[in-house]
DNA sequence: CGCCTTTGACCAGCGC
DNA sequence: GCGCTGGTCAAAGGCG
């Protein structure tokens, strides 16, 4: 199921390329900003769906790029492999996860059945609110880590990056329902903002049928509660089994 | 008492 | 070498 999800999506993506590529082929070459420092891939490892994966997260706020000569270097740099030999070999998986809370809720805390420990706290450059750190309470045995910061586009949406895989159940793995129950709760939530991010993505660019044929795939795939739920069944499971290993 | 958060200091990578 | 930046450390204090 989520193969065929994958693959209808990527031709419904193919497919809106190629009407933007003929409609207005200078849209698609919009640059996309090229961080100065160093910083891991998106690679959404652990949500394969691929809803938020392919684009990066940063907003093209276009702002003056001084010097064109040398981005198609850069872009084939990143294309290829942005870090080298490092990130291939500790293969510490990323996964990138939305959570919508109440933009007054200011305690950077992201529920997943998992337990936390909170070891700093930083204000970033391209954020206005701050990015917490946070090690699994297991540690060091555990080697997950996991960042959690608002979004700068959407304030209503909490950002949290886990870096790494559980090599131990979650604390509540001894409630069996209660685990499976927060899991796929908190996998359909963000189905739904991928779903709605997408959106929000593509409407930046171009509006109009885009938008409509975005909005249609969205609600057609969140209103069917029970392809939601089976999507998220197979979803938590296939993460119960990789945390397993 | 044990575990947690807070927070300034410290460290390492990067560009100039 | 220097400054900027993101990430981590660790002392201090809070809480149940």
């Amino acid at each position: 199921m989520l193969a065929r999800v994958c693959e209808s999506y990527n031709e419904l993506h193919n497919h809106l390329e190629k009407l933007q590529s003929r409609q207005s082929p200078e849209i698609e070459q919009t640059d996309i900003p090229i961080k100065k420092r160093k910083q891991d891939p998106d690679e959404f490892l652990g949500f394969p769906i691929g809803l938020s994966s392919g684009k990066t997260e940063n907003s093209s706020s276009n702002e003056d790029h001084h010097h064109h000569h040398q981005q198609h270097e850069q872009k084939n740099q990143l294309l290829s492999c942005k870090r080298p030999v490092t990130d291939s070999f500790n293969k510490a998986k990323v996964s990138t996860v939305y959570v919508p809370t109440e933009t007054s809720d200011t305690s950077l805390t992201v529920k997943d059945g998992f337990q936390w420990r909170k070891y700093g706290q930083k204000v970033t450059r391209d954020n206005p609110s701050p990015r917490a750190y946070f090690r699994c309470s297991f540690a060091p045995s555990c080697p997950v880590k996991k960042k959690v910061q608002r979004s700068a586009e959407d304030p209503s949406l909490l950002v949290a990056t886990y870096e790494g895989t559980h090599n131990h159940l979650g604390p509540n793995a001894s409630e069996g329902d209660a685990t499976s129950q927060g899991g796929s709760s908190t996998v359909t939530l963000d189905l739904v903002n991928g779903c709605h991010r997408l959106a929000l993505e593509k409407n930046e660019r171009d509006n109009t049928m885009q938008e409509v044929l975005i909005q249609q795939m969205a609600s057609s795939l969140t209103k069917d509660s029970k392809f939601t739920a089976a999507l998220a069944a197979a979803i938590s499971g296939r993460l119960m089994e990789q945390s397993r290993t």
